[in-house]
RNA sequence: GCCCCCGUAGCUCAGUCGGAUAGAGCAUCGGUUUCCUAAACCGAGGGUCGCAAGUUCGAGUCUUGCCGGGGGCGCCA
């Protein structure tokens, strides 16, 4: 309805131009709800824009703009000049209920769309490597990276969740050595450094401590979990692996357990990868071989301090990286620029890169590197989330990965559950920070929790559905739904409310920004809420047969709507809480 | 020093393509319940949209500078 309107107003404007000879294209105008009521359903600064082009008053333009429109074929009650030169359009009365019509002969696909035309896009998000436990940082990464697949493909994307990871390199070998050195602490061969040299870089690192050598390394993952892979070790093996070494069974072990660590968390917030994509796959297809011959060939590498350059100064960035250094292993720009050509390979239109804000300033590296290699950058992009902060007690909780002294989303799951921590991991932009209340949090009382009260909204529609089963009253098909007996104000503001579902969903979904759903999920909740409770107004089920219904069939599309934007976001629509 | 993000009510944050009187939740204060679930609703107070210029019919929104907070500027990933 929305558009048919709008298409009318830019087809008039544009006929006011031509017919004043100006044969540029229209630019600039919009047609939109108005903030205010007052202001009718949709309002359009067309004639403010024209002012200029047609050298005219605005609100001389905006007249002959509505003298022109007239009744748009049955769609326009009436329309108004306002303010400065706003076109304000009411619409004729019976275009709500047709909205409403529409929002229950679509159930539960109201809103989805096939704007996506099957479009094959990648969302790459957590792609953590297993050296530990998911933290409430990745949470945030996890669920929206998650909700924007889920925004996609609701709007008709062909979509696929991935998860890339590197099982290789110093950080794993680390591992492999933390393991094996609490492995032989358990054993009684070796000596546990002592806690204040492990928290402060500056104190001295003993090499023996009563007699037994000091293995574990200095930058040693510290985590409680170490010490238990490594119990499961010594509880299977015994003194068995004494001689093997960090970077053998010991780095192996804590991958395959870490690793499955991950996905159970995983799993545990409702997110599944399609794809689990190891960056040694690259090294074993020979990719990465083959990426440095084509960037040699592109002349944008070059060798100097016996290291490998990519020249990305001449692509008008800062500086100049290596991407091999001069002990001959590559930096993680190469895989990384190998890995985007192999998405391309893939046949994605789009490559969505949902990262930290740590990583801002490495994306255009990695574009500038697909771009010598003949691709185009525009096709990839980054989504960056800044950081979650945790505080206590009116302090900031300093986290750190290796002295694990970070929270774990297993942790914080026990105590407010999957609903309410992917409402506040998704709640704000990606672009603030987010500061996270463990205290508020760990609070069990959740009664002013606007998480439940989203849910609550939805369970309403069911509590309203048993109470009128309670009266024998059936709740109605969309056929036998009156719609033009829903004539109060509260009524339609509500219908227009829901029908803008589309919209939000679309704008959300291209804009990669799914805070939008919760918003607008708020809004329906604020004046669904008002609605049900004025019971002197307009009791939902009444003597009337057909306004019972109609009030019913609203009471569904509500329904719909809550329940379609709860799935977007990955929570639970609950019939009862 | 350079680059990126943020700065809006007491707190935490929304604010669509630049649009009319800047919103929500929480908190505070006052009220509402013989009722379709009170896990609710109604009302009130609370704003120099960090500061200053600029762009224009119009700026919380765009540009520049400054201030404050966060992140990044490795042959780490």
């Amino acid at each position: 309805m929305r558009e048919r309107l709008e298409s009318l107003i830019l087809q008039t404007a544009a006929d006011l131009l031509a017919e004043a000879g100006d044969s540029e294209p229209l630019a600039g105008v919009t047609v939109e709800a108005p903030r205010q009521q007052e202001h009718g359903d949709f309002a359009t600064n067309a004639a403010m824009v024209l002012t200029k082009r047609l050298r005219k008053s605005p609100r001389e333009i905006a007249a002959t703009l509505i003298e022109r429109l007239g009744t748009g074929d049955g769609l326009i009650d009436r329309a108004e000049i306002a303010g400065p030169g706003f076109v304000n359009v009411w619409l004729a009365g019976g275009q709500w209920h047709d909205v409403l019509d529409r929002i229950l002969r679509a159930g539960a696909d109201f809103g989805r769309s096939d704007e996506g035309k099957d479009r094959k896009v990648q969302v790459e998000f957590v792609s953590a490597n297993p050296t530990g436990p998911l933290s409430v940082g990745h949470g945030r990464q996890a669920i929206l990276g998650d909700c924007v697949a889920r925004l996609l493909e609701a709007t008709g994307w062909s979509v696929v969740r991935e998860y890339y990871f590197n099982n290789g390199g110093r950080q794993m070998r680390v591992l492999g050595d933390s393991v094996r050195a609490r492995y032989l602490e358990q054993l009684g061969k070796a000596a546990a450094p002592p806690l204040d040299a492990l928290q402060d870089a500056e104190a001295d690192w003993p090499e023996t401590l009563d007699g037994l050598p000091v293995v574990f390394p200095r930058d040693g993952y510290q985590g409680d979990y170490i010490g238990e892979i490594a119990a499961a070790i010594r509880d299977r093996e015994g003194e068995g692996w004494l001689e093997e070494p960090g970077e053998g069974g010991f780095r192996q072990e804590a991958e395959t357990r870490i690793f499955a660590d991950i996905r159970r968390t995983l799993d545990s917030i409702g997110i599944a990868f399609d794809v689990y994509f190891n960056e040694n796959g690259l090294y074993d297809a020979g990719e990465i071989d083959r990426v440095l011959d084509d960037l040699r060939a592109s002349g944008l590498v070059y060798d100097e301090d016996g290291a490998t350059w990519l020249r990305a100064s001449e692509l008008g960035l800062g500086r100049d990286r290596v991407i091999v250094k001069s002990s001959g292993e590559p930096t993680y720009l190469l895989p990384d620029i190998a890995y985007h050509r192999e998405k391309f390979g893939r046949g994605f239109e789009t490559i969505i890169d949902v990262q930290g804000a740590d990583h801002k300033d490495q994306g255009p590296y990695v574009k500038a590197g697909v771009q010598a290699l003949g691709h185009d950058p525009d096709q990839i992009e980054f989504l960056f989330h800044e950081f979650v902060t945790l505080s206590s007690d009116g302090h900031t909780v300093k986290q750190s990965t290796r002295k694990a002294t970070f929270i774990t989303i297993d942790e914080l799951l026990a105590d407010i559950g999957v609903d309410v921590f992917r409402y506040f991991m998704i709640e704000r932009r990606a672009q603030s920070h987010l500061d996270f209340d463990l205290d508020l949090a760990k609070e069990k009382d959740w009664t002013r929790n606007p998480a439940y009260s989203l849910q609550y909204t939805h369970a309403r529609t069911f509590g309203i559905e048993r109470q009128a089963e309670e009266r024998g009253v059936a709740m109605p098909t969309p056929e036998e739904v009156d719609t033009t007996r829903l004539a109060l104000p509260e009524e339609l503001e509500l219908v227009k409310k829901l029908g803008e579902f589309p919209e939000v969903v679309s704008r959300a979904a291209s804009s990669r920004e799914p805070h939008h759903i919760v918003y607008y999920l708020r809004e329906v909740t604020g004046l669904f809420n008002p609605y049900y409770q004025d019971k002197d107004r307009h009791e939902i089920l009444t003597e009337d047969e057909g306004l019972t219904r109609a009030r019913l069939g609203l009471t569904l599309a509500v329904r719909s709507v809550m329940a379609a934007g709860l799935r977007l976001l990955g929570m639970t629509a609950p019939e009862r809480m």
